[in-house]
DNA sequence: AAACTTTTGTTATATTATAACATAACAAAA
DNA sequence: TTTTGTTATGTTATAATATAACAAAAGTTT
């Protein structure tokens, strides 16, 4: 099981999260021989530096804002787009908005816990999910192509802060 | 394992799908004590005709054509929200669509099963599935709300179908 | 029928996403 | 070092999905 619920939904230091992403994103598109262009870049940055999913539309503010400029919905989907192909972001679907992958090397189908309450979202790949999910298709006859696992619950902290407030 | 895919992925009766749904829709909104309006049964009956995930507004345009008025977005978005809330039908978050649920009486967490081509889904309640889902929560100390789990790919159908084509 | 509750209608607008075409930036070949 | 090609970004417009806020109608209860 591979998973980062630890420091998803615990304090920690987002900063080393955001210089470990930048740089693995930069080789693993050296890599592929792609180019984390500037736009791309400070797109990965805004989402770590958010570290919880952000929709399309928020990066956009965030963009403009710290460029200054004024920019157009397309070139952020633009680069949302590569940066989902390299595999250096995950699509939420169920809130559709974007989120920095913390482990891009690793091939993996994924599993997404976020938290109705804070935002803060962990990503899980299991293998007995996959095993799982690999043999209903079986069953079915089904072929696979794509898979979204989204749970939606309380997260640690948030849990504790109601059940305090329901003293 | 509750599964609807030999029905949903293979032709069969859809009148006896429907009719059975809407006698139990009846029958779950009775014991409910909650009322299955023309609207709201009118926008049931759309989805087991189309007996695919649909759009809000594919239902919009459906109720507008048979009723012959004029519909606005709210109208259909309260209907869903009903059908939602009395579990009639689901909403499949990749595809922000709507498709009816074939048990509505057996509480469970669905996990669905979509073709990516001809846009046939099944929907799959399984215990082991949902063990392992439980356990990955309980490892990272999230408590679950909701889930959305959705499989993209091909049906057998069309499974055949593209393999016949690249002869 | 009057008062109340629930459902639907209406208007306006928010939010998310993409199409289509133009320009700029960069790299490779001539 | 132009010029050509390719990739990335800019720009305008609009499509697609969803909700807020308030008004009217329909259905119930008294």
């Amino acid at each position: 099981m591979l998973s980062n619920h630890r420091l998803a939904f615990h304090p920690h230091n987002q900063e080393r999260c955001l210089d470990a992403a930048i740089i693995s994103a930069k080789k693993l598109c050296a890599e592929k021989n792609t180019k984390l262009s500037s736009m791309r870049e400070a797109v990965l940055i805004l989402l770590w530096q958010g570290h919880k999913p952000m929709g399309a539309y928020d990066i956009l503010n965030g963009i403009a804002k710290t460029t200054g400029k004024s920019i157009a919905p397309p070139t952020i989907y633009r680069a949302l787009e590569f940066l989902l192909e390299m595999g250096l972001i995950h699509r939420i679907a169920s809130l559709n908005a974007y989120i920095g992958c913390p482990f891009p090397n690793s091939a993996h189908s994924n599993l997404f816990m976020v938290c109705s309450q804070c935002g803060s979202t962990a990503e899980i790949a299991d293998s007995g999910l996959n095993k799982i999910l690999d043999s209903l298709c079986t069953t079915a006859d089904f072929s696979m192509e794509t898979q979204y696992v989204e749970i939606k619950g309380r997260c640690p902290q948030c849990q504790t802060i109601s059940a305090k407030s329901e003293q």
